[in-house]
Formats: C-alpha cells, sequence, structure tokens
DNA sequence: CCCCGTATAGTCGTTGGCGAATAGTCGTCA
DNA sequence: TGACGACTATTCGCCAACGACTATACGGGG
C-alpha cells in the first residue's frame, strides 16, 4: 500500500465528500456538483473512476457492498478507512499551509509579450480587462444569490479567494497598459527593434510540401 | 493538418523561440532556460519532444536539416514556416486577450477546508503566510538582481504579476485568519457541529483486510 | 401504448505528460 | 591514462486524464 503521490486534488475530494458517509462514485460526482466543488476542483467521470481505483488501491477507501438493481449497471459503493481520513487531514493541510508553484496560462502569455508588436499587446490587454470585469461582477451577482439563499459563507471562501485575484489581475493590467502606453515602462524602442527582426526581414516560404 | 488544440503552452514557447532562427530541440530546451521561459512555462524534455512532432505534423514547424556529428544521436534542426507564425500571432493574442478557468490548488484547499477543525485551519494558514512572504522577498530580490545585470523590466514581467498575485494571496489569507478567529466570518458554531458530527462518531474499522 | 428525452451508472480507447534510461563526448584530476 | 563526472541529445515506457460511448430505467406527451 504505497502512499498515493497527492497529486490529483480530485482524489482529496473523493475522501473528503466520503466523510459524510459511504457512496457510490457516481453518487460522488452528484454530490460535489451540489456542493460546487467542481468550479474549484476538475471533475470528470474518467478521472473520478480511475481516481477512486488508486484510492482503493493505496488502501484509503474500501467497497462496503456492490448492489445491482435490476439489469442497471452494479453500483460499488465505497466507505473511507482510518487511514483514509487520515490521509485526508494530511493532504488538506499540506494544501493549506504549503503554497505550491504553478503556472497559469497569463503568466505564460506575458513571457512571450515581446514577441507581438506594443501597440498590438495594448489592445488584447483592454479587451482582458473588460473580460475580467464581466467575470468578476458575475462571481459577485453569484455570491449575492447565494446570499438570499442563505448559504453559509463559509462554503463560499473559494469564490472569494477567486474575486481578490481576478481583482489583481485587472488591477494589474490596467497599470501595465498604462505604462506601456505612457512609455513609463522603458524600453519600448528596444521592443520595436525586437519586433522588426524577426517580422520584417524573414525568408519566405522555400517549399510548400 | 488540422490546427493544433493550443493546449500545451509550451507549443506556443516553441513557436516563439523559433522566431528567433532555427533550432534543434534541446537548443530550444537550453534557450528557453537561459530567457527564463521554464519559469512560466512547464518543459521538460519527454514533453518537449513530442510538442515538436505535434507541431511537425500540424504544418507549423519543418526540418531543415539533420547533422550527425560523428557518432552522437542526430540532431534534427527546425524551422518556423508561416503557418507557424501565424499561428503564433494568433494563440499568443488569445492567450493575452482571454482570462481561461484554471484550478489552484488553494482554491481547491479553500473549497475543503470545512473539512478541518477552524483553530486547526488558522494554524495551517498562518503557516501559508509566512511562506508566501518568504517567496515574494525572493522574487523581489532576484528582480533587484536582475536589475543590476540590466535586464530590460520588459523580459520580467511575469514575475511582477506572479508577486502580485503573490501579494494579493497573502493579503487574502491575512484577513481570512482575522476573520475566522474574530468570529467576523460568522458560521464558526455550524462549522465545529459539522467538524464533530463526521469526526468524533465514526464507527471504526470493522477488519483490517 | 409507444416513443423519446433525460437521468443513472459506468466502461473504454486514445493521447499527452513526464521522468528515467541511454549513449556518446569532452575535460580534468589524480 | 583511465576513471569519473558534466554536458549534449534523444528515446522509451508507463500511467493518468479525458471525453465519447454504452446501456438501462423512468416519466410524460401524443
Amino acid at each position: 500500500m504505497p502512499r498515493p503521490k497527492r497529486s490529483n486534488p480530485l482524489a482529496l475530494a473523493v475522501l473528503s465528500t466520503l466523510l459524510t458517509g459511504p457512496a457510490h462514485p457516481y453518487e460522488l460526482a452528484t454530490t460535489m456538483r451540489e456542493r460546487g466543488k467542481h468550479e474549484s476542483i476538475r471533475l470528470n467521470y474518467g478521472s473520478l473512476y480511475s481516481v477512486v481505483e488508486q484510492l482503493e488501491r493505496a488502501g484509503l477507501i474500501r467497497p462496503v457492498e456492490t448492489v445491482r438493481e435490476g439489469k442497471r449497471p452494479e453500483r460499488t459503493v465505497y466507505e473511507l478507512t482510518v487511514a483514509g481520513r487520515a490521509e485526508h487531514d494530511h493532504w488538506l493541510a499540506e494544501l493549506l499551509s504549503t503554497p505550491v508553484k504553478e503556472y497559469p496560462a497569463f503568466e505564460a502569455a506575458l513571457s512571450l509579450m515581446p514577441g507581438l508588436p506594443p501597440e498590438e499587446v495594448v489592445r488584447l490587454l483592454r479587451v482582458r480587462g473588460l473580460q475580467l470585469e464581466i467575470a468578476i461582477r458575475q462571481l459577485k451577482s453569484a455570491r449575492d444569490v447565494a446570499a438570499e439563499h442563505e448559504i453559509p459563507r463559509l462554503f463560499l471562501i473559494e469564490d472569494e479567494y477567486r474575486v481578490a485575484l481576478l481583482e489583481s489581475e485587472a488591477r494589474f493590467v490596467a497599470s501595465l497598459v498604462d505604462e506601456i502606453e505612457s512609455g513609463r515602462l522603458g524600453e519600448v524602442e528596444l521592443w520595436r527593434a525586437f519586433i522588426d527582426a524577426f517580422r520584417g526581414g524573414a525568408e519566405p516560404e522555400k517549399n510548400s510540401s
């Protein structure tokens, strides 16, 4: 029983969901959706079933019964083992306490940004700014709806985090646009030289096989 | 030649790097590392070679020559096609202009947070806060070093973005700790009830197979 | 009464990501 | 000089992720 690799957070979500009682995989999926977990954790059937298998191999969960109703495919109901509960606690503790390096798409985009001419970049960043505003508004209004339904804030902190990140990104984008346009970023000449060097003076296609 | 799926940003990085001239895969890797791209884009050999293959199949890059020096493995040098340059531009434009849904680990952690008791969560979040401070300081001092070497800011904006996100997360964590402790988050009774229900009153292991 | 859409439950095949392995070359230091 | 480690360059095999697919049950309208 090797300690699982703690890669896919879906596995942790499964452990977490099983805290509230035994369930079969499909049921886990619907429960997670009801609780909105799928907004924060990638969830789809293929992954779910393979993750459940892994957890069983690792001895963190265990089948309690396999029911067959009529000719429906047979459902296997799983429950948490004590090892599973322990792993849940440790894993979640680690996830909360320790930041990990991640690779957001926009960071990649920024690192390749000099590959497009500055005024084009400004145009694109403005578009992003607008879309960020929209996303923020949507999240906030969703939060208001939830408040009316008296969902405790405790179960919506992920959303507050998302909003914080989005707002911070929006500010960053706005100030970046500003700096490029005002020339305060500096090396716009260098940037343009860079572009011209590799955009203008390139040999055309030799043969179009 | 189907338009590639624009999934792995490493492919875009390859296109971007080839803008500055033909190169073979290993060379691409070292160049990207020199330029610090590997901090923003996941890079390892396995993925690199398969990505290059995909790009060739899609007609976005094309081999110019395959050199063999002595008995060393033969190197295949690739160059960008015009289609490749176009794809670079469109893909990068999309990445800059359009936010995509992502699944940061900490968001997952927050969504599962109620699975641990409040005072434990507070302790863990404090630890995270410290580590975030450290990470921020490191990034900032790295920036100072780069400044002394006269690296233009243009090539370091990814880092500024990272710092912005980390700082925003640090503020979020601090205020969350505050809210839980001061009871301003509200439902701490509910939280504790939730925990006690599923932590205390659980049946022990039946058989230890 | 039958047909069709939707919900239930899970399986399967493909693909991509990744790290380890391979294998030759060059410099160096004892 | 020959052993060793660092660098160059690529290949391989495994496994996880995913999404499309299968198949049954159920409910309601025509």
